[in-house]
RNA sequence: GCCGAAGUGGCGGAAUUGGUAGACGCGCUCGACUCAAAAUCGAGUGGAUAAAACCGUGCGGGUUCGAGUCCCGCCUUCGGCACCA
């Protein structure tokens, strides 16, 4: 706080965001007020850090209500005495352009996507001036300049060597209308969608490059110290899908066969096994006289897409294939079954059916008329009636028809914590039939896709030598500009003779260069090292650097994001840890989700809808710092919801009447007295507690309605000679430092027409005093037999028998106190007294 | 089917550890200013009632002096996973 009452001067103009904004953003440009300086280690960093946009050309009001709050709370930091970081970038690869491009084709116009993102960056850009964020342009990325991309191309070189980067052909999904292939993630729900365009993938058989992001299944699968919502990390571990259980190993006429199964402990009810149609046993196990069934089944299998499996209402289909397996426990031969059911793409492709404890294979069995042999007991029954059952059982009782593990408890829990399960174990390891095991739902990643705008693999194929890593020092590998956009399902690089053909670099012989291009969701794996040295030749990231600025320490962004970019991202980090660059083992360690803004008619804002929201618009009617304010104010951030054009008027009056209660003169002339000037100090000091702590909490909408009140105290304060007090001058201050982060430019001027020097934005978060918060005296209710009956005023430092008295003594309450007897007394300090009568 | 989140006025939403439900704002009503309107300022605003008693946080129970908050059983909406062995 000042030590001297400031001379006021009044000028009375109206607020007019249109003549402060422009002024205040070129400002703080020409001053390099937001520029960071990396080196500086004498205040402590903070990296805030905001998930970049695609350069779409157009900042929408998603966007604003995704940065400016995020901004807002970047500032609030940077108050607090933090060195910050808020550097901001572009998602500059990526279909869009492309297929804008392809249009322009249609059209017999030239537009290259390069030319066109560079042109739409530019635009966004200034947009994002006119926000009045505090973002430090000189860290600017767009991932589509090969200065940035080489370093995508010189990962994925390191992951080759270390065989975390391979070539499978597998089916794969494919999108029809991107012509491309899409990574497991990029598909979704039960329509089985392309994730960018809402198109059914369907299965293609292709020769892909994959990342071994299984390899870090597990770690992957701890969130430990990391502040993340709670939603995000049940979705990435839903994804991982881990199982607990054992591999056991079953002997066939052609040779051994492993399954996974997550209930050993039932291996003794494994009546049959049952292969996917795909599996490599399948051609060598079929008896010649079922070769005919079990050909046609295959050939089905592979005929169908996954949907026209769900559409047959998982109806149990499968022939048997006239082979059996040696159930390794009993001795039993089982038949081998094939069906749809069994995926080979999980586990071992194999399983041990066990009709009497798994519902799928109740069913198979009820159909096919194969065995059922009771496995549990139920605790609550006395013997088990398989005739009688309707589905399985898979709940908990004791070990029954099971040899060694007779008698054993299966409790209902996973793994080794059923002791039945850890005694299964014990003995097939002893036998040497099986072992624990664990398998994840996750695949490794498809990286490669077949279109024109993203990196190029740094891959040569030589007749000789095989896929050959492009040499370091040559990189990056070009993305060459003239190329032919149509699509025709294949790469548009495949048709560019300059850059298809090549030589090795092993042997010098003619070679050709991998055509594909990797998935965008490689350059934001690790773009946020960049910012820090966003022009560095000599590698990815400055390891010093890197080691003080990162992790992250709040990282925001958008829910849709929960597994692809955050789960990659993590994955990166772990990489680029294990090649030694860096020791942190998590890139992000505080995440929060903005939601979603609607429009008006509580629909997604779209323009076939006709219920956009355009921020320009907004801002030219009514200032930036209004529509930043309004959107932190419409409710909690993380939750996101419709705009309201009716709405916007409470903050549109808010920041009016912060204007007029600064700028303008008062009127009333009352006298002073000791009590208000006490009352303001205590407004002032409870408004500073309590936006303090919301900034913490991301709670900006209470932070509003927090500063919302302390202006209409002071309104009501206000007087010719309150103005003239200290307290009305740090109620002031105090005012404009909170509002500086929320509403950067009124804020300022405010900062300067009420005779302040140097920037509001360069000043310290003010701090608040305990002792100025508390009452003299204060309000309780009073509740007969808990209900309220009457308030009452008392001292705040009252004393439990003087509270008691006053309670009694209210007149209301004495009402009911009449013929009745006390039998309780509850006093909570400063809140209510509770008196429980007897009638 | 499994897992998770959420249901509060006409609307957006507030409510430390259980302690005066509805902060703040929108809208609405009345008033001041104005020839008038807009803007602005002031007062009021959960329901019902003349007033009190009374009823009110999705529904039904329970614990407690006291429940939006805790427990049990449901309903609805949203999100994720799903023939994953």
């Amino acid at each position: 706080m000042s030590e001297a009452v400031k001379e006021i001067s009044y000028e009375s103009t109206r607020y007019n965001p249109h003549a402060i904004e422009p002024k205040w953003q070129k400002k703080w440009e020409e001053a390099g007020l937001y520029k960071v300086d990396l080196s500086d280690q004498s205040k402590p960093k903070y990296y805030f850090l905001t998930m970049y946009p695609y350069p779409s050309g157009d900042l929408h009001t998603g966007h604003w209500y995704a940065e400016a709050p995020a901004d807002a709370a970047a500032r609030y930091l940077r108050m607090k005495g933090f060195n910050v970081l808020f550097p901001m970038g572009f998602d500059a690869f990526g279909l869009p352009a492309e297929n804008a491009a392809i249009k322009a084709a249609r059209r017999g116009e030239n537009v290259h996507p390069a030319t066109l993102t560079y042109k739409q960056i530019d635009r966004m850009v200034k947009q994002f001036a006119q926000m009045g964020a505090m973002f430090d342009w000189s860290k600017m990325i767009a991932t589509c300049d090969p200065d940035y991309y080489k370093w995508n191309q010189w990962f994925f070189l390191k992951m080759y060597e270390k065989g975390l980067a391979y070539k499978k052909q597998s089916p794969v999904d494919w999108c029809p209308s991107c012509n491309t292939t899409l990574a497991r993630e990029q598909v979704i729900g039960d329509d089985r969608v392309c994730e960018r365009c809402g198109t059914p993938v369907i299965k293609k058989d292709l020769s892909q490059w994959y990342l071994k992001i299984t390899d870090y299944a597990e770690e992957l699968l701890n969130f430990e110290g990391l502040d993340w919502p709670a939603r995000v990390r049940e979705m990435q571990t839903n994804w991982i899908g881990r199982s607990e259980g054992a591999e056991v190993n079953f002997e066939t006429p052609a040779g051994p066969l492993t399954v996974f199964t997550t209930r050993p402990d039932t291996l003794w009810g494994a009546s049959f096994m049952v292969l996917a149609p795909e599996h490599p046993f399948v051609a060598e196990l079929t008896s010649a006289d079922k070769r005919t069934q079990v050909d046609a089944y295959v050939e089905e299998a592979k005929r169908k897409t996954e949907i026209d499996r769900l559409a047959e209402g998982k109806e149990k289909t499968g022939v048997f294939i006239g082979a059996y397996a040696k159930n390794p426990v009993t001795g039993r031969d089982i038949p081998i079954w094939i069906a749809d059911y069994v995926l080979m793409g999980y586990g071992t492709g194999a399983i041990m059916a066990v009709p009497y404890g798994d519902q799928r294979d109740f069913e198979f069995a009820r159909k096919f008329g194969l065995d059922i042999i009771p496995v549990v007991k139920p605790d609550d029954v006395e013997t088990v009636d398989v005739a009688g059952m309707d589905k399985a059982y898979d709940g908990p009782g004791t070990m029954i028809n099971s040899g060694p593990i007779n008698g054993k408890i299966h409790n209902g829990e996973k793994g080794q914590n059923s002791p039945a399960i850890a005694a299964t174990i014990e003995y097939l390891e002893g036998q040497n039939l099986g072992k624990a095991a664990i398998t994840y739902r996750l695949r490794d990643w498809l990286i490669s896709r077949q279109r024109y705008w993203g990196t190029p693999f740094p891959i040569i194929y030589c007749e000789e030598h095989g896929a050959v890593a492009v040499p370091y020092e040559t990189l990056p590998v070009e993305l060459p500009t003239d190329v032919e956009f149509m699509p025709t399902g294949e790469s548009p690089l495949k048709s560019h003779e300059s850059f298809l053909n090549t030589t090795c670099p092993i042997c010098g012989k003619a070679a050709t260069r991998e055509t594909d291009t990797m998935d965008t969701f490689m350059d934001s794996s690790w773009y946020w090292f960049r910012y820090l040295t966003p022009h560095k030749e000599d590698g990815p990231l400055d390891a010093k650097l890197a080691k003080h600025w990162t992790p992250v320490d709040t990282y925001t962004g958008g829910i849709e994001h929960a597994i692809l970019h955050l789960m990659y991202a993590r994955f990166f980090t772990k990489v680029i840890r294990d090649l030694g660059l860096i020791q942190q083992d998590e890139p992000f360690k505080r995440l929060r989700n903005q939601g979603i803004i609607l429009g008006e008619d509580n629909e997604k804002m779209s323009k076939s809808r006709g219920n956009v929201v355009n921020p320009d618009d907004l801002v030219a009617e009514y200032g930036a710092d209004t529509v930043r304010t309004y959107l932190m104010f419409i409710g909690p951030w993380d939750q996101g919801g419709p705009w309201n054009s009716k709405g916007i008027e409470g903050p549109t009056r808010f920041l009016g009447r912060s204007w007029t209660l600064v700028t303008e003169e008062p009127t009333n002339d009352e006298a002073i007295t000791e009590k208000t000037l006490k009352e303001l100090k205590r407004a002032v000091h409870t408004a500073i507690k309590e936006v303090t702590d919301d900034f913490e909490n991301f709670q900006f909408n209470t932070a509003i309605a927090e500063l919302m009140t302390l202006v209409n105290v002071m309104n009501k304060a206000k007087s010719k000679q309150v103005v003239e007090t200290l307290e009305w001058q740090e109620g002031i201050e105090g005012l404009i430092k909170m509002l500086a982060p929320i509403a950067p430019h009124i804020a300022e001027e405010l900062w300067e027409r009420s005779n302040h020097k140097g920037s509001i934005h360069l000043k310290n978060w003010p701090s608040y005093d305990e002792t100025a918060l508390v009452k003299d005296s204060i309000s309780m209710a009073v509740q007969v037999n808990g209900k309220v009956r009457g308030q009452i005023e008392v001292a705040t430092d009252a004393s439990k028998d003087d509270i008691l008295d006053t309670a009694k003594a209210e007149s209301n309450v004495a009402r009911y106190l009449d013929n009745a007897q006390i039998v309780r007394e509850i006093v909570v300090p400063g809140k209510l007294v509770n008196l429980v009568i007897k009638a």
